[in-house]
DNA sequence: TGACAGGGGGTGT
DNA sequence: ACACCCCCTGTC
């Protein structure tokens, strides 16, 4: 790879230290649960609380302060732009805190728990397109893997849209570049059998030009049947796509976690994961996906079985 | 310090 | 139910 392949690009520095407004104050295990806890898998921890991250065209550092605060800083030509997105990005200008009181805590010990031990919990708004790749990447894959995957997608197969003295970055490649890699160059980049999945995937979506951003746009039911059309999306990586992509907050994500969480916490022995994810749709209502943030982040934390003793 | 299983945020048949 | 890929992690 060449430098004379890519357009002349000057070296940026970051801009000053800002503060973010209107964000709850948060601790250092939540801010990791939500920039490290599977929804997303380009932030890095870049020092002692202070992250970076990456999604389109955005790269930006996130600066925890001891009163729970959060700064930001940017490449400083893209701070301007950085300015507008990162809100949205950070929750799309939704209250979480007022949409998690209106969850079923209440009459439900354990939801109220796990709301308890994640204060100031949110579920970023990624874009779509490429939360779709993250979660094509995902299956029987854990975050650091995932992680792995998606940098490389991006390293060898993303442009550049921005450089500092110390580095480049990249963003993901969209959907018509990736129509464009040959499937044995997305199977180098650690995506084994996903490989397959992604072209396919990608070509499906070449020969529709609007077709996804008609399906972020759609309610949820119609959207989650037509995301169910493309190989290798079925109901949890919809779920995962619709909640995380598209803000869509009744999807319910039903993965091995959750269901070792819900066999446990609700007594649900012996319930198939589909019948799990009717239970938790009506169990938590209309923001049954941000339950299931909570419920996840506990099983993350708290959850995590000791070894069965050695036979 | 290095090799070796085992299993992993699923989907498709 | 089982194949699909193959890297991480825990162990000896």
């Amino acid at each position: 790879m060449t430098g004379a392949l890519r357009p002349a690009m000057p070296a940026q520095s970051w801009s000053a230290w800002q503060p973010l407004a209107g964000q709850p104050p948060l601790v250092a295990a939540v801010l990791a649960e939500i920039l490290d806890g599977g929804q997303t898998f380009r932030w890095t921890r870049h020092a002692d609380e202070t992250w970076q991250g990456i999604w389109a065209d955005n790269v930006v550092r996130l600066s925890l302060q001891p009163d729970g605060s959060l700064l930001w800083s940017a490449p400083a030509k893209l701070a301007s732009r950085t300015k507008q997105a990162l809100p949205a990005y950070l929750g799309g200008g939704r209250d979480f805190r007022a949409l998690a009181d209106t969850l079923p805590w209440r009459s439900d010990p354990h939801l109220a728990q796990c709301l308890a031990a994640f204060p100031g919990l949110i579920i970023p708004r990624q874009p779509f397109g490429e939360t779709l790749l993250c979660f094509l990447c995902s299956a029987t894959k854990q975050i650091v893997q995932i992680k792995q995957m998606v940098t490389l997608l991006a390293e060898r197969h993303g442009k550049v849209f921005a450089q500092t003295g110390e580095a480049e970055f990249h963003r993901l490649p969209t959907w018509a570049e990736l129509a464009e890699i040959p499937e044995p160059a997305l199977r180098a980049c650690l995506l084994g059998f996903r490989a397959r999945y992604i072209k396919e995937t990608a070509l499906y979506l070449a020969a529709r030009p609007s077709w996804l951003e008609e399906t972020e746009h759609l309610p949820y039911p119609a959207a989650k049947a037509r995301l169910l059309e493309l190989p290798g999306v079925g109901e949890k990586v919809a779920d995962c796509v619709l909640l995380f992509g598209a803000g869509k907050l009744e999807a319910f994500p039903v993965d091995t976690w959750i269901l070792k969480a819900m066999v446990r916490h609700y007594r649900l022995d012996g319930w198939s994961p589909a019948q799990v994810a009717h239970f938790g749709r009506t169990h938590f209502g209309p923001l049954a996906g941000l339950a299931q943030q909570y419920l996840f982040a506990w099983e993350r934390k708290f959850g995590r079985r000791e070894k069965p003793p050695m036979p």
